[in-house]
DNA sequence: TTGAAAGCGCTAACAT
DNA sequence: ATGTTAGCGCTTTCAA
């Protein structure tokens, strides 16, 4: 059996509330009280049951993260920065994939309200605004992360894909490009079509034709991306570049270049988005706009933790920059 | 306020323990008052606390995962792997960081502890057996994963590393390589220790002499690969070939390779451990020893609920094969 | 088939 | 400065 307060208060012959104190660090102990106590926790090694602890504070120091899937390379940044953040403040952080299945996303938040967490960080699809509203209507706190999936109940952390977008299809613009292809991202996420108005955005301020045949809706996945580029290489004009919704698009966008003997950027340009780990290590280099993912991660966590700490703290959603990333692939 | 049990048998016009009965699925209550009590609670929407729960019944459904670092790519699918199967049968699972930080590994333990977790999944660094010691004195369950602290103390799901290095070692001295150096890992690891001995047991068992100069003691990231591989270059008689202890330093290789207007394989072959995502982006793509990642996280979970399900189930390593990926960059 | 009561390990009024 | 008591939300004897 393990240790309880009350093992160390009659070992310390006290009444539990006094070793509920100097638990707690309150006043109102004597010095050789609170001394003798103290050494006997640590010669029993005991520690505190946070569960008990939970129950009575209505507290649990604990955070969900919700997301879709941690072994794609966007988000072990994001992950890693809030378990960091997290532990340093004192939360403990526990993960939930969903895959952005609808199904999966409502049982998260189920399983989070009945382990009382004290708040939670989603990175939901669209098509589950009930969700957060319901969250919203037992004031539960939350923040959105990366994408929105309903605009002012909750907070975001993310940034602005459409200027995002715009600024690199500019940057291909400049480069000389004039047939610019686009593979969008999943068009279920705010992201995706963020980006894919940034593209189109961007073509019409330069008064280039938004071809149909150009834009291709994937879903961030690099075999959706290898199967859009043979199809764009099919097409009797090909486009001179291609931007792909995301980095790991762009690796399959490479893939089917090679394959097809096509040189980049020579024969096509390439360019992604986000700037996960692997695209410094692509050949050629892969250009595309940084996220500041650690930093998504990291103010998550301290809007969520100011939310659980004040109820009606008015939080603005935050949006961060990104930035272009120039590197061989254009 | 939340909506408590009491709240649905003052509703229900029952005493609290009736409720406690359908909540639990028990026989001995009239299909009536089943009825109407499923009803109000799912009219309130009522959600049992779980924290109230593991407080009686000494269980928390929750595991811990401690793992040195999420953003390193090895780690993502095995942390995936574990979030499926815990949630798969009904557990939720805390994860920690720890940068194989002696001192963040002993607090995530303490942590845990107090936190109730009815188990922990730990990869550690050596120098932590007392950690471990500790757990198997309160008769904590544990499994270790991928890296083994303390043998025969808490079962090991991993790989043999000795036997996967050896193969990879001598697939280079079959495809005719005589001057082979190693990029070692963090040799505070049993499992660079261990990639380490089976390099060096394919030479022997080749006769190729050891040469001090080839092996250089690296700690798994790309960076100091990059660095190494320099070295390596400046040598009067350089390797003709390098087996990097993970795929990460292996991109480092490549790295250092291409400044230097090296081909690969041609002028050097690199071949690498893991097979990450990465491994088949590169380019050359890359030759390694692939991990069954996904399968170690499984093996895992499974591993520790048999132990938290029966105290004294004794538990043999699981040791899985590892494959040799061969692609073109030997 | 149902309920009363005790208790899980802790915190927090409220006494003293 | 310290102790008594109630109670957080639930499960589980035990009794009816």
């Amino acid at each position: 059996m393990r240790v309880t307060i009350k093992d160390i208060a009659k070992e310390a012959d006290v009444s539990i509330t006094t070793v509920s104190r100097v638990l707690n660090n309150k006043p109102d102990v004597g010095d050789d009280t609170r001394a003798k106590i103290l050494k006997i926790i640590e010669e029993m090694n005991y520690n505190p049951n946070s569960v008990a602890r939970g129950l009575v504070m209505q507290k649990t120091h604990t955070i969900g993260l919700i997301i879709p899937d941690i072994s794609n390379p966007f988000f072990p940044q994001i992950v890693r920065a809030v378990e960091d953040k997290a532990q340093q403040l004192g939360y403990s952080v526990i993960l939930f994939n969903t895959d952005n299945h609808l199904e999966r996303e409502r049982k998260a938040v189920e399983l989070f309200k009945s382990k009382q967490i004290d708040g939670l960080i989603v990175s939901l699809s669209l098509g589950n605004e009930e969700i957060l509203k319901n969250l919203k209507a037992s004031n539960y706190p939350v923040v959105q992360i990366d994408r929105s999936v309903l605009d002012h109940i909750y907070p975001l952390v993310s940034i602005d894909n459409i200027k995002s977008a715009y600024q690199m299809v500019e940057y291909l613009i400049k480069k000389g490009h004039k047939k610019i292809a686009h593979l969008s991202g999943d068009l279920n996420t705010t992201t995706a079509r963020d980006r894919l108005s940034g593209y189109k955005k961007a073509l019409k301020d330069y008064k280039i034709e938004i071809k149909k045949d150009y834009i291709i809706e994937g879903d961030y996945t690099q075999d959706s991306a290898y199967k859009a580029t043979q199809n764009l290489l099919g097409l009797k004009s090909p486009p001179t570049a291609v931007f792909a919704a995301n980095d790991l698009s762009a690796a399959g966008v490479y893939k089917a270049l090679f394959e097809a003997d096509l040189k980049i950027p020579a024969d096509m340009a390439v360019a992604g988005h986000d700037d996960i780990n692997l695209a410094s290590l692509l050949k050629p280099e892969l250009t595309t706009m940084r996220q500041p993912k650690y930093e998504m991660g990291e103010r998550a966590v301290s809007v969520l933790l100011k939310m659980i700490d004040d109820e009606d703290a008015e939080i603005e959603d935050q949006i961060l920059n990104t930035d272009l990333i120039i590197r061989e692939s254009v």
